[in-house]
DNA sequence: CTTTTTCCTATCGGGATAATAGGATTATAT
DNA sequence: ATATAATCCTATTATCCCGATAGGAAAAAG
């Protein structure tokens, strides 16, 4: 039960090799060598993370990917929303007249407040909690 | 992402159902019918929540479904493990050596912490809290 | 104008889920 | 006993999503 995907570990991963690589010189296929992931796969991957503006790319020549902004801002959340898009426990969540319900109903708002649960870890977690030493990213800050 | 199954879904209103009727006059083609639930697929659903305990069965002429508990009992973390499993974003939970990475892992211990806060919203909410009018389950309590 | 890289589109196989089907078991009531 | 009414058990199907693969188009550098 809730499982996260192959390509949102995927993407974290590729994600982590970005931050310990300065510059513009991740290659795609250089990332997917590393981190044992399917060259193809993965551009598909890095191309969410970039129309989500959380890694820069640059084709041609001497082309790759970088990180937009340093890991302390990446907070974990786009990242997951990037790849697997938003948390939505139920289809009712942001989007009414699915369900024959109506807005007072209660299931809904059980699974409404489970999202916020998830959305406030993620939104308070970010790729830097990831790759540093140190601090337990499981305890509640 | 992270959406709910429509198994526990159906389960979540059969539940209900049941928490609303006394007795053992609850009949699974009457729940079905009811709750625009597929009968035979039904089935299945309140025969895992009879093995978790939730609910009594009782087969034969006169036979149904009732509430093992009190709906005040009947935790939602169980309902949840009951029909989709327990709450494991990935693998590695709580079995190691699937990924080649140790048990220092940064990423197994983000999920790790992200199982623990769905974890905890879902054991400190009860069937209660869908049935009942009046507080509202999204708050922390 | 060749090389290197990202970008775009299309397809494919496997696995899980939701649903369906048919019957075997068990208990009640007459 | 026997008919009835219900849960239980096993197997099958249809569909969808995911992970992976393939081939090439566009762009930037030298
Ligand atoms: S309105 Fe969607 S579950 Fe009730
Ligand atoms: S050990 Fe499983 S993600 Fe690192």
């Amino acid at each position: 039960m809730f499982s996260v995907s192959a390509r949102t570990q995927y993407g974290i991963r590729a994600l982590a090799y970005l931050a310990r690589t300065p510059g513009w010189e991740a290659i795609g296929a250089q990332i997917a060598e590393a981190e044992g992931i399917s060259p193809k796969y993965l551009e598909g991957i890095l191309t969410r993370l970039a129309t989500a503006g959380l890694v820069r790319s640059e084709r041609g020549k001497n082309g790759g990917y970088r990180l937009a902004k340093p890991p302390g801002g990446i907070v974990m959340a786009e990242v997951v929303a990037a790849l697997d898009g938003e948390v939505r426990p139920v289809d009712c969540v942001d989007s009414l007249g699915i369900c024959d319900h109506d807005s007072s109903c209660r299931s809904r708002r059980f699974w409404i407040g489970l999202k916020f649960a998830i959305d406030e870890y993620l939104g308070n977690r970010t790729l830097a909690d990831i790759i540093e030493e140190g601090a337990d990213p499981v305890s509640t800050r």
